[in-house]
DNA sequence: GGACACATGTAACAAGTTACATGATTGG
DNA sequence: CCAATCATGTAACTTGTTACATGTGTCC
């Protein structure tokens, strides 16, 4: 799976599960998500099998936390996952999906509500990570002069943005098509 | 889960378990996959609830097939997954969580060569949709005309089409940023 | 007779979700 | 004392993957 590398990546940098599960709440959402109850145990077997160490910590506030970094061979295996070429072959988009089959319902009414809807939440994600853009750009300056790290985390970032865009362009583009269907069917009675 | 309920939409025409593979192998692999050991025992299980038809029909060329169809409580299941509203929450992007952790390889020439595996792959896919929409095209004219199931066909189509063009659009950035990175560390011994 | 496409499955395992259990500390 | 946040987990279940088993009909 990924979230075994997805993990191994991020906890270069010590962190506990509970933050974890609130990066994927949060930024990492975007483009994975994994529940705490699905986080935990994938961490202890990481540590049996060698890839992370681990310790406690007391907590400023709360019980102690459990830390957890990647070790040497946790790199090693990371390296080895990333060398294996881009995994891209089965994405799962259940909202395409869904789209395929929206004439089902027989009503472009419904269908551009849920459009709309898709439009909605896609605006709020974008400009959260436009947001985010802009910060890392007030931090770091221009991205053209980012090297390592900073370049790859940024170029993960563009393709949140570009991917975005694009959904957001299909949905103008589609409601633009449903409204005129709609038109057809249905003229105004003051037209 | 969302594979029962792309099930139902496929088989509001009737078909077999194998065909509905060759399916996700082919045009259905652009926005979701399941292996056939997933699909026979799916179909069985849609079967025992209700919301799937079933007989046998002899094969023009091998063993009989067994095919199935969408019943009406199926199709009810259909409607009510569609109208619950888009399902967007939990995309997993497993390529853009790769392209934010390839600063741990520490070579911008291993990050090109994934970005233009990537590029490729996409490219690939891109011309196959491309080649879809004209073949639609060519058989029922300018998509503004379509009505039902070919309008909300096509913008599934679409969509696909939209990702893989900001895929594209974001492979031509990110090898552009790199390449000038690469020059700046190993400036051409000929410069 | 061998390779290939057709056709259906099972078993074992890995990954992911939902619901539940437990308890500490802080702020109102 | 109550709610919220911090913090870690288990159990039962669903979903998805990999590997294997079985057999038919066609073409070369």
């Amino acid at each position: 799976m990924s979230l075994n590398h997805i993990l191994l990546g991020m906890l270069r940098e010590p962190s506990t599960g509970y933050e974890l599960g609130k990066e994927f709440s949060e930024g990492a959402q975007h483009f994975w998500f994994a529940e705490l109850s699905q986080i935990y145990p994938t961490l202890k077997r990481m540590r049996d099998r060698g890839w992370l160490d681990t310790w406690e910590e007391p907590s400023e506030r709360g019980p102690k936390r459990k830390v957890y970094k990647t070790t040497a061979e946790g790199r090693a295996e990371l390296r080895t996952w990333l060398r294996d070429g881009p995994h891209l072959g089965r994405e799962r988009l259940g909202f395409i999906a869904q789209t395929f089959f929206l004439g089902e319902l027989e009503s472009y009414e419904e269908s551009l509500s849920i459009v709309r809807k898709m439009r909605a939440m896609w605006e709020h994600k974008l400009g959260y990570l436009e947001h985010v853009e802009r910060m890392v750009e007030e931090d770091h300056g221009d991205p053209s002069h980012y090297g390592g790290d900073g370049l790859h985390n940024h170029a993960a970032l563009r393709m949140g943005i570009h991917m975005l865009r694009a959904k957001l362009a299909w949905c103008a583009e589609t409601l633009e098509r449903l409204e005129t269907r709609l038109e057809l069917a249905e003229p105004t009675p003051a037209g």
